[in-house]
DNA sequence: CGCGAGCTTGATGCCGATCAATGCATGTGG
DNA sequence: CCACATGCATTGATCGGCATCAAGCTCGCG
């Protein structure tokens, strides 16, 4: 299911021994573009390294990524990254920012297939055909690390738990997709914002954010589309959790005031 | 988006050329349980090699195939191949037959992720946790060939093709989930089911069978709970495409009678 | 033959979509 | 600094598609 406690695990907890290039935000997870370009882009003193592509790769492999990891670039709030249709050369990780991902049909109707913070992996899609087959849009000023594909490829033939952590990643996603299928296929509307709300925190805390308060990066109907609702139901379920004294809920910052609450609602056929 | 023309095209014109090793069924697609063992297992000498993961290997690396995919494995109708929570240690590529995945949340509720059948890939959410997180079922009696995971990334840090390839079966499933989330998220159920039939019989065709005829192999519980729908709403949409003259049906036994009718439900808005 | 799993069909009700109006925050230009 | 525009969010009223509940029906099989 829309996995809220898997996963990450290992990870939060090397979070804190970080001797990273930029510092870690703690608190809420407000809006920090980063102004200086690093002079070396280097995943081995990168401070995701524990989130992102690199996990549990040794030293030596470390240094073979760096090679590979050359550039960064930059995507303003609203523009893409790449659309559907773009010829595939690299994959993105997301170094600061937020990202979603739309697929669209032919007759118009979009869906929003994902959200993605820093650390996460962009751009798996492309693989099957050469082409993106989706938009990646930046919801905020983001940075990306470019990563070309076959160049990994290439490095991943040479490195093996290179080769494996990639594997990992993309049967991750296949997982994750599974989860939402769950949730687009079986739930109601308080049990799919709950699960998503969860998501969520579950993965900016991991990141060194607040469990418990977060700021909401994209518009209810982009929530809405994501989690198969119009952005009224989003809206008035966001209201209803309020007057339940689930969550406290400001345009767009929330506060959760019963974590076990949401939980619940989540756990509870009904 | 649930794609009904992309991806197997190249496959399909090259499947009237091969030299099986079980001669390609025509017309509709009964079952036929495979009696006899084959002698040898060998990709090289499979009919299905132009649709699994041998897609596009030269025949010295088909040769590097046949010794990592050893062995097979019968399924019977209704058995699992694996579980949730099982060990990962394989993949599988069916050969004859059909499943369904399906996971499930704590709660019990679940939802069917997918459809297989011969030549598409079984196992690759393993690949995340080293555990599996979905069941795999088998809706009639079927052969699997068993695709040790570890020698495959062996195998395929060797053979660039064979690591491409296997890169591409990955994506593609990430892009068909994308496609699922799409209509769960945005369709309505004439366009569901409309989008899940012409799915399936693209895929059928490219195999050598009948683009209007067809046995379904699932309950109409299991099609509703891939498509999110209500088993009654699965039959009632059936009944309902009878009465307008876009296919003909008995029980599983399908037929489109219009097969443009059916194009026009999933491009439709509204 | 009779049982049971799966399918069909009808009647009713509810959840979330739709339509519509208002509110709130941010930004822009006079 | 205010007036206004714009984009997003909230809230209400109504409607419709699908779920739910409830019978029968069909077909394969012991």
């Amino acid at each position: 299911m829309f996995n809220t406690k898997s996963a990450t695990v290992a990870v939060e907890a090397n979070l804190n021994q970080l001797s990273a290039d930029q510092p870690i935000m703690r608190g809420m997870n407000t809006v920090t573009p980063i102004k200086i370009e690093p002079f070396k882009v280097a995943c081995s003193s990168c401070n995701l390294r524990e989130l992102c592509l690199p996990v549990g790769l040794s030293n030596a492999d470390l240094n073979q990524l760096d090679t590979l990891v050359a550039t960064r670039r930059n995507v303003n709030r609203g523009d893409t990254l790449f659309r559907t249709g773009d010829v595939f050369q690299s994959l993105y990780a997301v170094r600061t920012g937020f990202f979603k991902t739309c697929v669209s049909s032919e007759d118009g109707r979009d869906q929003v297939t994902g959200f993605q913070m820093a650390g996460e992996l962009l751009g798996l899609d492309g693989i099957s055909n050469d082409r993106h087959s989706c938009d990646a849009v930046a919801l905020e000023d983001s940075q990306v690390c470019v990563i070309p594909y076959g160049q990994l490829e290439d490095l991943s033939r040479e490195f093996t738990d290179l080769q494996h952590q990639f594997h990992k990643i993309m049967s991750r996603e296949i997982v994750r997709d599974h989860g939402v299928m769950l949730l687009l296929g079986s739930m109601r509307a308080e049990e799919r914002l709950a699960a998503f709300l969860l998501n969520l925190t579950q993965r900016l805390q991991a990141r060194g954010f607040s469990a418990s308060a977060l700021v909401l990066r994209m518009t209810r109907e982009e929530i809405g589309s994501y989690l198969g609702l119009k952005l009224e139901t989003v809206s008035r379920t966001f209201s209803k959790f309020q007057e339940d004294g689930i969550l406290e809920v400001k345009q767009r910052q929330i506060r959760i005031i019963d974590q076990s609450g949401l939980q619940k609602l989540v756990n509870t056929t009904c």
